[in-house]
DNA sequence: CTGGATCCCAATAGATACTG
DNA sequence: CAGTATCTATTGGGATCCAG
């Protein structure tokens, strides 16, 4: 990674790590599913492949948005955390559910949580940020 | 396109039209720069090629998120206007925008801009939306 | 001029099987 | 359980070409 940049415009640098069909996804599962393991993200209903999700995972890893560790409780157990910087796209996961919600045909249940937390403005997803920080930032 | 989505989702079923490197730069382009003409598009720094944006433009097309014309004033020129899905983007790119913004080493100039736009809340946006769509609603 | 198509080949991503 | 290995299918950049 870490090809010179092709541009600095702050979307562009965005793009350039999340711009692709399953980064966000693996955020998602964490930010709202609280997955913190690999064979959970493998388990979505997008279906991920394994060599995909490494990758990804690792790349994250690089790029300061999420943390690997090893769970020692549990010997083999690795567990991903987000970082302050994984937690900030909290936001464009936000602002990404609640188009999906309005322009293509959602998930009625799915659809109805992205609302209410696009539409709570920026107390909701402040909160949200808050817990997210107690259970991943150790 | 339109295989079979994955999930029902909202984030998803946004990611599987716009989740790639290319499509939302496109978007940014029409909506900051005012772009409308395929040269145009092929001329940002970030330098996407022909095959890529021909390809970009017409699943955006087939997506509902932009329309294509025959100038007929000028001839030849063909003019790319956004949708009022299009346009229900911008939350998107300022999102977006803003993570770049504090995360990465962006351009300064552009990322003030991109502060500004996500600092000003719901307002800002709304207020661009309103001139995006008396620019490109026909 | 313009919006695009075509061709070549390098990089990517999926499925499945397998390992420490 | 967390990943690799391998093989194959698809995508994507880059240059060039072309028709209106």
């Amino acid at each position: 990674m870490s090809t010179r940049e092709k541009s600095g415009c702050p979307i562009n640098l965005s793009l350039e790590i999340i711009g692709d069909r399953w980064t966000l996804l693996i955020i998602r599962d964490m930010v709202f599913a609280g997955k913190k393991h690999f064979r959970e993200f493998l388990q979505s209903d997008e279906g991920i492949s394994s060599r995909t999700l490494a990758e990804r995972l690792q790349t994250l890893q690089e790029e300061g948005i999420l943390t690997r560790s090893d769970d020692p409780t549990h010997g083999l157990r690795t567990v991903y955390r987000l970082t302050e910087a994984g937690i900030d796209l909290l936001p464009v996961l936000a602002t990404l559910g609640a188009w999906g919600s309005k322009h293509r045909k959602a998930d009625d249940k799915l659809a109805r949580n992205a609302d209410e937390l696009a539409a709570g403005g920026g107390a909701a997803l402040e909160k949200m940020k808050a817990a997210l920080r107690a259970e991943h930032i150790v």
